[in-house]
DNA sequence: GTATTATTGCAACTTATTCGCAATAAAATA
DNA sequence: TATTTTATTGCGAATAAGTTGCAATAATAC
């Protein structure tokens, strides 16, 4: 199962580098310069998710963000679990530095975390 | 827009009442008794919803699921944002008595919370 | 008892995501 | 360089969750 580098894979991750946002798959295939077939770009989001260099964001809208996996300081460290912010007006969603803690009850195990404030946005209010 | 009691109405939430944990529309027609349409359900628990009686969660398989909104010591009390933990293994979600604090940067209003951690919980693990 | 209108069921629709399959094209190999 | 292998892609169809329009029903008010 090894990897190939296709101009899909690259327009996909160069699109989410350049990007300070998460994105969608209907938001990516708007802001690509070529033309990606939908299916195609989920199942490159889910390739990057499982090699760890993507993570998903799932909203309230029920709709699946895809976001770099790097913290600002030191973009080698292994991501930790976040807060996220959707701004309603404009509808993004970006990735607060600020981690998840949560103390779960005994014998409850954690796995993920998937983690989202909704309102508005600086740029918005 | 006054509001009716009807068998729906009541079935539905007794079940919400009854249950420790958030439910999703199929999860509730399958524990229902009485038969009820899926639009139907839907319907009576966004009006629980905009009534305050009831709170929805987005997990992350961008499913709806809506829990009784009350606190376990003071029950008359607004609720507040809280996590909720979502078992992978019995899929169910529930409340945890752990309130979501996060500090946004200036400017961003936050209006609402969406925040679920997923893994084993005690009963499965 | 009658009138008003909130609620329901049904069917159709929308939207997000996935899947099977054949065609294409990276990368490995000869 | 030519050939082989198989990861990747595009297409169309399928799935699944949730919503909506509309006519019928049934709470509630009068």
């Amino acid at each position: 199962m090894n990897r190939r580098n296709t101009p899909t894979k690259e327009a996909v991750l160069n699109l989410l580098m350049n990007s300070r946002k998460a994105l969608s798959q209907d938001a990516i295939e708007r802001q690509l310069d070529i033309e990606i077939n939908r299916a195609t770009i989920y199942r490159v989001l889910n390739r990057f998710c499982e090699d760890g260099i993507v993570h998903k964001i799932v909203a309230e809208d029920g709709k699946q963000y895809f976001a770099i996996c790097k913290k600002c300081e030191n973009p080698q460290e292994v991501i930790q679990p976040h807060f996220h912010f959707r701004c309603l007006s404009c509808d993004t969603i970006e990735c607060l530095q600020v981690p998840v803690e949560c103390s779960v009850p005994n014998g409850y195990e954690v796995q993920n975390a998937n983690c989202v404030l909704t309102g508005t946005c600086n740029d918005c209010s």
